[in-house]
DNA sequence: CATTCTTACGGGATACGTAATCATG
DNA sequence: CATGATTACGTATCCCGTAAGAATG
């Protein structure tokens, strides 16, 4: 289990449909297919439905998508909070900043 | 930002050494190296200072390392919850089970 | 010289895209 | 035939380990 494995299950899961899942990834579809077919294995379990028109989602892919959001938004903020220059406006800190030279 | 690295961050955090840091994570050290330079080049910040005793975080390294605790644990999570048979114990339930055949 | 991090380099695994295939209506 | 997922296959990218290099005490 990978991030961005996370990701793009995500973006089938709100997609329901691999083309347009794709699409919202940046990446092929065949990607995708494989990705969601990974998972399925790791977990033992299958995650979506394959259904003439599309891919819906099982009661596990339901609790994946909770969790994938929630580490997802949780990486954005480590990534947010460890990111140089925090840029939080000048205007909310009275004291001066550590402003290099 | 991927989980792997973030694995490899939490075990140079830890050992403060890439040696032991390798061991804990079954890696070379060459790969913490530049696993831990890349996440610095994406943060364009440093994580660590180059002690000749080993690696000491700094306030941006001990930042990301709450981060990273909270998103592997979530993964983990994720990881259970999603995996076939739940396991929890039979007596906590008092219906039947949806056991197949 | 011992220890520790960094850099160079080559092999192996993984992810990817194009395209062909199967399935459905 | 139109749509949508899977599979095949070759390519590109990334990760990794061995080994050499640079710094420190």
């Amino acid at each position: 289990m990978d991030s961005r494995q996370l990701r793009y299950f995500i973006a089938v899961y709100e997609q329901r449909n691999l083309s347009r899942a794709a699409d919202q990834a940046n990446v092929a579809q065949s990607a995708l297919s494989h990705h969601i077919a990974n998972l399925e294995a790791e977990f033992a379990t299958p995650l979506f439905e394959r259904k003439p028109r599309g891919m819906e989602p099982t009661a596990a892919g339901e609790r994946l998508y909770e969790h994938a959001r929630i580490i997802l938004r949780a990486m954005a903020a480590a990534s947010a909070k460890s990111r140089k220059a925090p840029a939080s406006s000048p205007a909310t800190s009275r004291s001066a900043w550590p402003i290099p030279g």
